[in-house]
DNA sequence: GCAAATCTACGAATTTTTTCGTTGACATCT
DNA sequence: AGATGTCAACGAAAAAATTCGTAGATTTGC
């Protein structure tokens, strides 16, 4: 209804795309021992995951081998801002800064990420300048 | 799967919930017009979705009136921060400072804006000293 | 009071996401 | 080569999200 953008992965997309980013390309069958770490799946409810997720071309697979080693086809980056974007248009009336603002008072932040922080608003402010 | 925190309110909730925060308390041709004005969809989906986020405990309704008004039954801010949290554990090891990070990267921002971020941040030391 | 308009309730169909069992191919070990 | 184990493919089904048609109740305008 009000997928106000293209909706990005899923919730159990993202898992996958997690572990793949943080151990680099791999087969499924690391990726479900990894998974299975926090919570319990079927192997072949991951491989189905990883084979949708080929199709959708939100991961790339090498089949030269009899396990096929899969590995991300999207960054993680990326998929963090369009996530911000999405998040944004969504709660905070498109305003990334709103966003952030919110993000900062309702979390409590270290001196030290403060600091790094406002070092970033100083780099900004130098290019609006 | 990855189901890192119980999954708050669906693009499509949220933006019925969009609605009734902005214009308040409204009955279901209300919230449907409004909707209209980005996506067309049938009132009986509108309907469909208000009653089942009221059995989930999403909206209130007065039904005291033949077309029954409803309301939000949680509040935007916290839906925003639970959002938040949802998505920096997601994507951003669970710091919200990354996101904010990458928030303020991706985003071009005002001076006014940065500014404003900038007050924030002072409170937020002025708190931790 | 009656017709037209409005609204809720209900049920059902569709689509998407998530879950797995089964099967046959391939690999490994002996 | 035969047994054992690992893997991809496939199909199916359960669960969740989304969509809407129809019917019956209520309200409104005449």
């Amino acid at each position: 209804m009000a997928r106000t953008a293209k909706q990005g992965p899923t919730d159990g997309e993202i898992a996958i795309l997690q572990v793949l980013w943080e151990q680099g390309p791999s087969t499924v069958r690391q990726v479900h021992e990894r998974l299975n770490d926090d919570r319990e799946t079927g192997y072949t409810t991951v491989l189905k995951f990883m084979q949708i997720m080929f199709e959708k071309g939100l991961l790339k697979r090498d089949e030269s081998h009899h396990a096929h080693i899969y590995k991300a086809a999207v960054t993680r980056k990326n998929t963090q801002r369009k996530t911000i974007t999405r998040v944004a248009e969504q709660l905070f009336d498109g305003s990334a800064q709103q966003l952030v603002l919110q993000a900062l008072s309702s979390k409590k932040s270290s001196p030290e990420e403060l600091a790094e922080i406002r070092r970033l608003l100083d780099e900004l402010e130098g290019d609006t300048k």
